[in-house]
DNA sequence: CTGAAAGCGCTTACAG
DNA sequence: CTGAAAGCGCTTACAG
């Protein structure tokens, strides 16, 4: 059995100072500012507090009392039966390994298939939840009914373009900036992007491809995009198939970038099926970096959405609306960034 | 003088056990979950908490430790002599305010009139500081030199569109867009959005407009773009005095929507110099929300900005940075909710 | 900045 | 859930 640190063995200050090799006295004046300490016995105090996680203890210790019931709205059918309820999926296990290690319970709502303010409402109540999570959804009715209320709520995936409520989200836009940038950077100039008319942070994936080719002073017509039917890869195949009879090729495309791994899933198929070699012939990005990178032939070069970081953040966020520091303040927008997974089929990259 | 509660006259749970009328472990076990405590017990335990200040104080305590000198690099030229800069000036007094009231020190940074990401660096060691807040600046070059450090950095009222450092901004696009919605709710379809190719942030206003536009499915072609040459009201006068002459009048225009005061200021004075009435012929709507309400004749609709809350969470992600908890977490870009402030000029509201 | 010491505030275990 | 009590961890004041 490996020696791990047990996370929380009683960690204090005299640990700290054992670490830095400092007196017990040094150490509180450090973390209190209650003396003048020199910088250079600062840094190697917080450094080792850091290291310890006496900081973060300290931290949490802060935001631990105000959450105990979480009550979480989820839209019917998010079941993993497709990449797109994969990522719903795995965010849902995410958050709830991080109210697991916070002890908050957690409560799942059930009503009508169509999320109702007036109903969770009523079944955060009788749960005695001091907060929601709504997941995936921007009807804005919705949103705006929970607003008025004395409970705290986050919005987690989605979009509240009223502001009304607090909400946690990928980077959508950067992301897609990013990933269009790097294809544009290893010399692709013709990008298709592959989308559906879904929800707008959908839509602020577009945004991200259009912001790369502005911000080279590129002509945003070099680049086109394709809507599919919907988010299923079949959708993605049926909407290539077309194109690609359309155009009788790929006509100098060279790359697709999916706004969803799901899309990209389907795309490689079906490019594949139609003779194209990838990324030889054309490149492809996906949008998600939730399943894994051995699912696909060639396997997937895509964005990862961070998902333990917002699961994270959406506790995070409720706390402080509960703490009270946060009150009154206008409601906050986070939005974390997203990383590029190279992979195979976005071929490799001549950049640093 | 008036009685005010000190800001920080020793609060314990004593004090919260008394105002909350239950026992001193009672207190204890609420806050810190040792016990299974009965749900309206919990709330009246943790709104007296609150109350007290007591929940804010705990978390205080946790974050206070790493950040004890912050170094702030604003480029050169925004000392207030326009609205924009009043806006840069009214977010560093805000900034400064805050890092008074929790005993972090300020270092600016003074070197070349182009910041530069070595110098800044260099500065904030020598400073001694564990924290680089960055104003009003979105240099990719200066940015990208800036993530690598291991001092913690926050972009302030800018944009990194490659994520790799804290972003703390208003949310631009969501307040354009609520004030053209109000425009719209309120009767007015041809809106002319004033604005000048400024930084990214500016854009993002323009971004707003439109999706107000598309949310009601209406053509943004019944929007118009307005460019004016640069952000000073003489610019919005130019823009308009031409506009006007070119049109032969408002060409059926009953709104103007700036992407800043500074352009409403002008707007305001040059229509009315071409005998408008405003907001019986014209109603305009100004973004920032800093200047005084009775600057202008008529008063001035406009969208706040949150500035407190601005220089708040910009030394919140600071501290959660240096508190370990945050390290290797993907960058957060915080947006804060801007308000409409209903004044003269925009006309009297017709919806509720 | 150290180190021993006093003190304070919070936690915890327990009988009621 | 209370209330008295023991204990623990951190803070604080001070001589060196």
């Amino acid at each position: 059995m490996p020696l791990e640190r047990r996370p929380d063995r009683k960690i204090g200050i005299k640990d700290v100072s054992r670490e830095a090799g400092v007196a017990l006295s040094t150490v509180s004046h450090v973390l209190n500012g209650t003396a003048p300490i020199s910088q250079e016995v600062r840094v190697r105090v917080l450094e080792a507090a850091r290291k310890l996680g006496y900081l973060a203890k300290r931290q949490r210790k802060g935001a631990i009392a105000s959450l105990s019931t979480l009550y979480l709205a989820v839209p019917p059918g998010n079941l993993p039966h497709n990449d797109i309820n994969l990522v719903s999926w795995t965010l849902l296990t995410a958050l709830s390994r991080e109210c697991e290690r916070r002890g908050i319970r957690i409560v799942a709502h059930s009503g009508a298939p169509q999320l109702n303010a007036t109903e969770i409402l009523a079944g955060a109540r009788a749960a005695e939840a001091e907060a929601i999570a709504v997941v995936f959804d921007d009807n804005p009715k919705l949103l705006k009914g929970l607003a008025g209320s004395d409970i705290a709520v986050v919005l987690l995936n989605g979009e509240d373009p009223t502001m009304s409520i607090d909400t946690v989200a990928p980077a959508n836009r950067y992301g897609a900036r990013l990933a269009t940038e790097w294809l544009l950077a290893n010399g692709h100039r013709r990008i298709l992007h592959l989308t559906w008319r879904g929800r707008s942070t959908i839509m602020r994936r577009l945004d991200g491809f259009h912001d790369a080719y502005l911000q080279r002073d590129l002509s945003t017509d070099l680049g086109e995009v394709l809507c599919a039917k919907g988010y299923e890869p079949e959708h993605a195949r049926e909407a290539l198939r077309a194109f690609v009879a359309e155009r009788g090729g790929l006509d100098g495309f060279t790359a697709v970038f999916c706004a969803a791994d799901n899309l990209a899933i389907g795309a490689l198929t079906e490019l594949q099926a139609l003779g194209f070699r990838i990324p030889a012939d054309i490149a492809v990005v996906g949008f998600d970096g939730v399943a894994p990178g051995d699912l696909t032939q060639p396997s997937l070069t895509t964005v990862r959405v961070p998902l333990d970081a917002l699961a994270a953040a959406t506790i995070q966020a409720l706390e402080q609306r509960l703490s009270g520091a946060g009150r009154d303040q206008p409601a906050a927008r986070i939005e974390l960034g997203c990383r590029l997974i190279e992979r195979e089929s976005g071929g490799s990259s001549i950049v640093g």
